[in-house]
RNA sequence: GGACGAUUAGCUCAGUGGAAGAGCGCGUCGCUUACAUCGACGAGGUCGCAGGUUCAAAUCCUGCAUCGUCCACCA
């Protein structure tokens, strides 16, 4: 068959990938070369990409760069598997099917959680897997019949396994918090799903009464500085540090919160930093972390003032409830300047934390959340890269990983939305019944009733609540939400706490929210003082189940096993995302199952991320694997570089700066694609991308097309069949230009074979052009034209050609392959694919 | 505030102690047994700035500037 005199890559691209998928050397097991023995195995788990995405730049190099090592692997006759799957990306899916709802005036609450969840499955058969149709344009060579889905059966069940397995080891637990909200999404974050906005903001410096003047100081306040004035609704002290001496005589003091008229503590605290504004700080212990840690230490209460939509709460004085938080800062600045107590503003940057999914603004707000112990996972984590078990290449991601080790927090792994992993743990119905019906009557929603503690004599104290002796209860702190011990009432005592007349019933009806209480008893005693040395700490009690949670395979049961009555509910929460991410490279092997193919290929080899979710998931899936597997999951993490626009802008969808991949698919070939994009990858850095090189990438697709054409052309009649890889020519009368094409080649194969093994992957495509290019068109087959020794040179020409398409295959598999199909070899025709790796 | 990286031809980038490189773009000539998506030849850079080490510095050291990324902070 004749070529035609350009290179057509749509004719030839689909085409030939479904001779590939046809053969199934996709599939180790099908390999020429999978029942050896002894055999080298090479194994990459793809960075699963979300079911929601389409391929972007990304995706198209981080799959291209695992490909060539892929292929080459595969050619050089190791047992290779690159496994695929797509991730089911809990919120941001959620949110495009939300967005769809939208269209319909619907949310997803008019729908309910059930018909939703399907709602989602349904938009998965769908589109979900659009995106590994995607990566078959650009060539990825996956076993297709391995590929797995983060929420398929099998891995639901390993996300419960390995959740179960925490919770045994008692890693898992249950804690009230300030974390990271997003009001529009309703859900928990973690710190990696934050963005940061750099903004112009204020500082504003505020005045706070002192309650006893002192001689020694002139004026009768002291002044704060903050950013957020909205949230000294919430103050409950204000901290100075130990060394600050302007303070020193303060401490223990009284002052009066403005507006709010509450009277709270001065405290030292070394997290104060005395050169920050006044050096005096506010506390706001529901809404920072960095206050909430002094309210530990300083056993201060906890008065939540923005709730879960982002708005002023019942906790707040009148005026301001049900304000969004930033014009509740307006209107506290309003007043505050009309009370004369804002002393000066002065402009201050401030970075603000946004969901990093859509965008809003992310409030600190305490709230129940299931946490995972860090600690011994972080110290396995750390050990495998110190000890060499785990490259991250480039090396320099190492920082990162440690910085981020060393002062990790406990992942907080519970999301309350509806699209994820259900928290496997189950409670009992009937138990949790009949606390309800016992609160109800007492006035209280939920199963938390406020309980008073007594600072003086530290004991917590049961009122005339209604309970009967013989009942179980459990305390909580409402501050940490920690359960510090659980009692089976014995004793009921008909009691006043400090100042607060609590034998009232009436009273007690009203207190539907526990942060309500001091109001509500300023409210209706206004003549009596509430005083922090009698009446500080309100804790709740929290009844306990009869039953206790179940998280176990028992679950299955229909009824609770402990009552053996009550049927069984499971929690609402669903795992962050991550979890099961995390858990990637064996349970898509099969785990928690023992299965041939995890011990065939686990660990894996390699894998290839973004660099912003180093510790987001690389991290994650190490500690993982040595937890479950008592292996690191990969030995080698490579860290791609960040494809950026060419003026150096991110590329987003939203700005429009985007480039789609599949577009230069479309217009220049997938070759062309892959090659101008490897091109470009000499480095770890950003890549300002450049189109031009992705036209030079379909421009040598076109040499190479052309150079087989002359090569085709010399051998056509000839009775030259090539007998191996390694044709046989005549050494002995080789010429000056055979000579210097044959050394080139040799130099050639070492340098990509090094390039390769050192991930410089531009480099590589960089050496292999320009030996194709000039080496070879320019100046051999020029030379060829003109030498006597026909034969030889015949043999010569297509020798180079067949091993340079060899040693190009791995990057531009397409042409190569379609152009190997068409020489002129004797011996029994295979694929490019699995053809031998050129040796030296 | 801390860490890391970048700064080389018009553009995108290689080059880490021994004569400044590639691709694209640009100029001149050329359809010569594959390829005009091509070939031949060529122009274009005091390698961010200022010091230092060295026989020798784009390359090593110090300082500065600009840009970028990450971490922490952001009361």
């Amino acid at each position: 068959m004749k070529l035609s005199k350009t290179y057509n890559p749509k004719k030839v691209e689909d085409k030939i990938y479904r001779v590939w998928e046809k053969s199934g050397f996709f599939n180790p097991d099908k390999l020429p070369t999978a029942k050896k023995k002894k055999i080298k195995k090479f194994v990459v788990a793809i960075a699963p990409p979300n079911i929601t995405g389409s391929l972007h730049m990304g995706h198209a190099l981080e799959n291209t760069l695992v490909d060539i090592l892929v292929r080459k692997k595969r050619m050089k006759g190791e047992k290779v598997l690159w496994l695929p799957g797509t991730d089911h990306a809990g919120i941001a899916t959620q949110n495009v099917v939300e967005k769809e709802l939208k269209q319909q005036n619907k949310t997803r609450f008019d729908l309910g959680r059930e018909k939703f969840i399907k709602k989602i499955w349904q938009w998965k058969e769908k589109y979900g897997n659009i995106i590994l149709d995607q990566l078959k344009k650009l060539g990825c060579s996956c076993d297709w019949s391995r590929t797995r889905f983060t929420m398929d059966r099998n891995y639901v069940k390993a996300v419960e396994q390995a959740f179960l397995h925490y919770y045994k080891k008692g890693w898992i637990y249950q804690g009230k918090r300030p974390i990271n909200w997003c009001s529009r999404c309703q859900t928990s974050l973690s710190d990696l799903e934050l963005e940061y906005e750099e903004k112009k903001g204020k500082l504003w410096y505020i005045k706070y009464k002192l309650k006893a003047q002192s001689a020694k100081r002139k004026a009768d306040y002291l002044v704060v500085a903050t950013t957020r004035p909205e949230t000294m609704l919430g103050d409950t002290a204000v901290a100075v540090n130990p060394k600050d001496k302007r303070y020193k005589n303060l401490i223990g003091q009284k002052i009066i919160l403005p507006i709010v008229n509450r009277e709270i503590p001065i405290v030292v605290d070394k997290l104060v930093d005395p050169k920050f504004g006044t050096g005096a700080v506010k506390v706001t212990p529901a809404h920072d972390l960095k206050d909430y840690e002094i309210s530990i230490n300083h056993k201060l209460p906890l008065v939540q003032v923005i709730d879960e939509k982002g708005k002023i709460s019942k906790a707040a004085p009148l005026s301001f409830r049900g304000l969004k938080t930033l014009k509740a800062r307006e209107e506290i600045i309003k007043k505050l300047k009309k009370l004369n107590l804002l002393e000066k503003e002065k402009n201050h940057n401030l970075a603000i934390p946004k969901c990093y999914r859509c965008n809003t603004i992310v409030e600190i707000i305490p709230s129940k959340q299931w946490f995972l112990k860090m600690e011994k996972l972080a110290e396995k984590a750390k050990n495998a890269v110190k000890e060499k078990k785990v490259k991250i290449y480039p090396k320099n991601f190492e920082k990162i990983y440690f910085d981020w080790l060393k002062n990790i927090k406990d992942w907080c792994i519970s999301r309350q939305i509806w699209w994820g992993h259900q928290i496997p743990i189950w409670y009992c119905e009937n138990s949790e019944q009949k606390i309800k019906n016992t609160t109800s009557k007492m006035g209280f929603a939920g199963d938390v009733v406020p309980q008073v503690f007594d600072n003086k004599t530290q004991t917590y104290r049961l009122r005339n609540h209604g309970l009967k002796v013989g009942e179980k209860v459990a305390f909580e702190n409402s501050i940490t939400g920690e359960i510090f011990g659980t009692a089976i009432i014995t004793e009921i005592q008909k009691t006043t706490v400090g100042k607060i007349d609590l034998k009232d019933k009436k009273h007690w009806k009203t207190y539907k929210k526990l942060e309500e209480l001091i109001t509500a008893f300023k409210r209706h005693h206004p003549e009596k003082e509430v005083n922090t040395d009698t009446l500080v700490w309100i804790y709740t009690y929290r009844f306990e189940s009869e039953c206790l949670p179940i998280v176990d395979d028992k679950y299955a049961l229909k009824k609770c096993p402990s009552c053996n009555k009550g049927k069984l509910r499971q929690e609402t929460d669903v795992l962050d995302t991550w979890f099961s991410s995390a858990l990637w490279p064996f349970v898509i092997l099969g785990w928690p199952k023992k299965t041939r193919g995890l011990k065939e290929f686990y660990p894996n080899h390699f894998i290839s991320s973004d660099r912003s979710i180093v510790n987001l998931w690389i991290a994650r899936m190490i500690f993982s694997g040595l937890e479950f597997m008592k292996t690191a999951p990969f030995k080698t993490a490579y860290i791609h570089a960040t494809i950026l626009t060419k003026t150096g802008q991110r590329m987003s969808k939203s700005l429009g700066t985007g480039i789609d991949p599949l577009e230069l698919i479309e217009k220049y070939g997938s070759d062309a694609t892959r090659f101008g994009l490897t091109w470009q990858t000499t480095g770890v850095q950003d890549i300002r991308f450049e189109e031009n090189n992705i036209v030079m990438g379909k421009k040598f697709c076109n040499k190479i097309w052309n150079a087989t054409r002359f090569v085709l052309q010399q051998t056509a009649n000839s009775k030259l069949k090539a007998q191996s890889s390694k044709l046989q020519f005549k050494v002995q009368n080789l010429t000056k230009a055979d000579k210097k094409i044959l050394k080139s080649l040799e130099e050639t194969i070492k340098s990509v074979e090094k390039d390769l093994e050192n991930f410089r992957f531009g480099q590589a495509a960089q050496n292999l052009y320009h030996f194709f290019w000039h080496d070879f068109c320019d100046i051999y087959i020029e030379k060829s034209k003109s030498q006597k020794e026909k034969e030889n040179t015949k043999k010569i020409l297509l020798y180079v050609l067949l091993t340079s398409l060899k040693l190009l295959h791995p990057f531009m598999p397409f042409i190569t392959e379609e152009i190997y199909q068409r020489l002129p070899l004797k011996r029994k025709k295979r694929f490019l694919m699995v053809e031998t790796w050129p040796k030296l």
